[in-house]
DNA sequence: TTGTATGCGTTATCAG
DNA sequence: CTGATAACGCATACAA
C-alpha cells in the first residue's frame, strides 16, 4: 500500500496539483519538500539555501526563496536535533521566583544563552523531591545541559541527574562530581566579612537569621560568620532559623529581640530575610536601625537599595556565575567530562545605612 | 552500500557483539533499537512497551523493561514531534523579570503549563522590535503556542507572530485577531476605583505617575481615573512619566512634588513606580503619606505589603489570567481559532495604610 | 501478540 | 552546482 505512494513518486511533481496542500488538517507548517515541489528544485536545494553551507546558484535560490515566502516556510529544528543529537536545549531549573535574585540571574541567562544560540527551557520543582519527576521529561527532550538555580539539591537529587549523563550546574550545592558542577559565591567569606565589619562598629552580641536548615549556601554564610566571631574572642551568635523568605525574616526577628537580651548586629542568610527583620525591628519593637541594631543581608536585591531600607548587604557577581555557567555548558558540548573542582565567584560587600553607626559613640 | 546495513540487520541480533554501543562518540542515548536488540525483540515492541498504548505480553514486557534499565534508555520525545506537529512546547516571552509581578506570573504559568504535560520555552526580548528576530526561532522549534508577557505588542509585531499561525496570548495589548488574543486586567475600572477612593477620603488635588507611553495598561489605568476625576468636578490630574520602575516613581515625584503646588492624592500605573514615590516623598521631601498624601498602586507585588511599605494596590486575579489562557492554547491545539474577544480578569482593590487617612480630619 | 515496513523533515554523502 | 538517497528515533498501519 504505502509501496504506491512511494511508487508514485518518480512521475509525481506534475501530478494531482490539488493534493498539494490542504491535505491532512495536522500538517501546519510546510515542509521543504513542499517548497521544493512549488519552486521546481530539488529538496536539497531548499535545504542548502536555508543553510546556508553549500553553494546554491542566484537563479535557483531565488525561486526557492520565493516559494518559500509563498508557503510561509519556516525551516524545522527538530529533525536536525535526531540527526545531530543536540537540541540546543537547556534547561533551567528553579524552584521558586519570589526571591528577586533568582529572577535576576535567571534573566542574566536567558539572555546569555540566547546570544550564545541556545534556547531555555524552564522548569519549575516544588521541591527537592520532585525533581525526579521532571528529570526525564528534560532527557526526552534532549537538553544539553540542566542549569540548577535550586537553593538545595540533595545528594538523591543528584544521583538522578548524574544517571542522565547530562551536564548539570548546580548553585549553591555541596555535590560535584563528573556531572555536576557546583557554582556558588564566596559565602563563607562573606560571613568573616560582616563579622569583622560588625565589630569595627563596636557590636557586642551578635544575632544570625538562617535560611532553611538544607541549604549550603545559608550553612556556609553563617560558619564564616561564626568563625571570625570566635576568632576575635567574641561571643557565639545567637541563631533563629528563616526561609529566605520576609515573612521569615520578620517572625524570626520577633523571636530574637522579643526577649530581654537582644544582640546589636543581625546578619541575615538574604536581603529578603533581612528586610523583614528591619520592619519587625523598626514597626513591631520600635528600635532603631542602625542605632540600635546593625543589621546586613546577602544579595543585593533591588530593594536593597531602595531608600527607605537602604541595606548593607553583598552583591553576587552575577555576571562571573553566568559566564562560568555558559563555559562549562559550551565546553562539555564537545562531550568534555565537566571541570571536577567547585566554582567560586566572589561576593562584593555593599556598605549602606544599616551599618552606618559606630555603636560605641 | 548503506543498503548492505540495512540487509544485514535481519540476522544481525547475534551479530558482531562488540558493535552494540561505543560506536560514534556523537550518540549519546541509547536508542528502542539498541534496547530491542539487547532485549531480542523488534523495535515496535519497545515502543509499544513505552507508550503503553497498546498491549504487550508480560514477557516481552519484562524483557524490554530490564534491558531498557540496562542501557539507561531514555524515550525521545523530538521523532514524536515530527509525527504529530505538536511538540508541546510552549513559549513565554518576557521583556524583563524587573518587576516581582512578572516574575509571579510566570512561575503560575510554568507551573499550571507543566501540570498540563506541557513544557515552558523561556524567551527574553530586550524591547518591542525585537521579536522579529525572535519569533522564527520559536516556530523552528514549533512551540504550540506563544505567550507573550510583553508590556507592549505593537502591530508590526502581531503582524509578524500572525504569519506564524501561533497562537498568541498577549497580555495588556491592544492588538486581538485571528490569532492573537488579549488578556488584561480591569485596568479602567481600577482607575475609576481608586479616583473614588481617594475623593472619599477627602483628597482635592490629584496626581498620576504612568508608565512608558506604550504601555496601553498604563494608559487604561489613566484613563479611568481621569474620567472619574471629571465626572465628579475634581480637577484634572498633575501627569508625570515613570517607566514601571522604582527609581522613575523616585524621580517622578521628586519633579511632581518639588514645585510649590503639590497634589494630595497620588496614583501611580504599578507598584514599584509607587514605592519610589513614597521613598521620595518621605525621604526627601519630609511630606508623610498618607498625612500628606495618599498614594495607591498597582499589582499587589510582595513588597506592597511589607511592613514598612504598606501599600494600598490591586490585585490581579492571576489564577484567572493563567486559566484562560492555558484554556485559549489547549483549545487552539485542536485547530480552533482563538477567542476573537479580548479576555478581561478582575482586578481587585487592596486598602492598605497608604490611603488611610482621611484627608479632612 | 509480534514483527515488518514506512514516514515524519532535515542534513550529509555521494554521484553526476 | 544539482539531484538522489541514507540516516536520525520513534509511532503506526499492516501482515503474520
Amino acid at each position: 500500500m504505502t509501496a504506491e505512494k512511494k511508487a508514485a513518486t518518480p512521475g509525481a511533481e506534475d501530478a494531482s496539483p490539488d493534493k498539494d496542500w490542504p491535505r491532512d488538517s495536522l500538517k501546519k507548517y510546510a515542509s521543504s519538500i513542499d517548497v521544493a515541489r512549488v519552486a521546481g528544485v530539488s529538496q536539497s536545494q531548499v535545504s542548502r539555501t536555508f543553510s546556508g553551507s553549500s553553494k546554491v546558484s542566484e537563479s535557483t535560490r531565488k525561486k526557492v526563496l520565493e516559494a518559500a515566502e509563498r508557503l510561509d516556510y519556516r525551516p524545522s529544528l527538530i529533525p536536525r536535533i535526531m540527526l545531530t543529537h543536540k537540541s540546543n536545549l537547556v534547561a533551567i531549573v528553579v524552584g521558586g521566583l519570589y526571591n528577586p535574585f533568582y529572577s535576576a540571574v535567571l534573566e542574566e541567562f536567558m539572555i546569555r544563552f540566547q546570544a550564545a544560540g541556545h534556547q531555555v527551557l524552564l522548569v519549575h520543582v516544588p521541591n527537592d523531591h520532585a525533581l525526579d519527576d521532571v528529570i526525564p521529561k528534560l532527557a526526552s527532550y534532549r537538553v544539553d545541559a540542566i542549569v540548577s538555580a535550586l537553593a538545595i539539591l540533595s545528594p538523591a537529587g543528584a544521583a538522578t541527574l548524574a544517571k542522565l549523563k547530562i551536564p548539570v550546574i548546580a548553585f549553591n550545592t555541596a555535590v560535584n562530581n563528573r556531572w555536576v558542577t557546583s557554582v556558588s559565591s564566596e559565602n563563607f567569606q562573606a560571613g568573616q566579612t560582616i563579622a569583622d565589619l560588625f565589630i569595627a562598629r563596636g557590636a557586642r552580641s551578635f544575632g544570625f537569621i538562617s535560611g532553611p536548615w538544607t541549604s549550603p549556601a545559608s550553612a556556609r554564610r553563617r560558619e564564616g560568620y561564626e568563625e571570625r566571631l570566635r576568632e576575635t574572642g567574641a561571643g557565639p551568635p545567637t541563631i533563629a532559623r528563616g526561609d529566605y523568605r520576609y515573612e521569615g525574616g520578620f517572625a524570626a526577628a520577633l523571636g530574637m529581640f522579643g526577649g530581654s537580651s537582644r544582640p546589636d548586629a543581625l546578619f541575615c542568610a538574604n536581603d529578603l530575610l533581612a528586610i523583614g527583620a528591619i520592619d519587625a525591628l523598626r514597626e513591631r519593637l520600635g528600635l532603631r536601625v542602625p542605632d540600635d541594631v546593625l543589621v546586613a543581608g546577602f544579595d543585593d536585591i533591588p530593594a536593597a537599595s531602595w531608600a527607605s531600607v537602604d541595606l548593607t548587604t553583598f552583591t553576587h557577581d552575577a555576571a562571573a556565575m553566568v559566564d562560568e555557567t555558559l563555559s562549562i555548558v559550551l565546553s562539555a558540548e564537545n562531550g568534555k567530562p565537566l571541570a571536577t573542582k567547585p566554582v567560586v565567584v566572589s561576593a562584593r560587600l555593599i556598605e549602606r545605612g544599616t551599618t552606618s553607626k559606630d555603636l560605641r559613640s
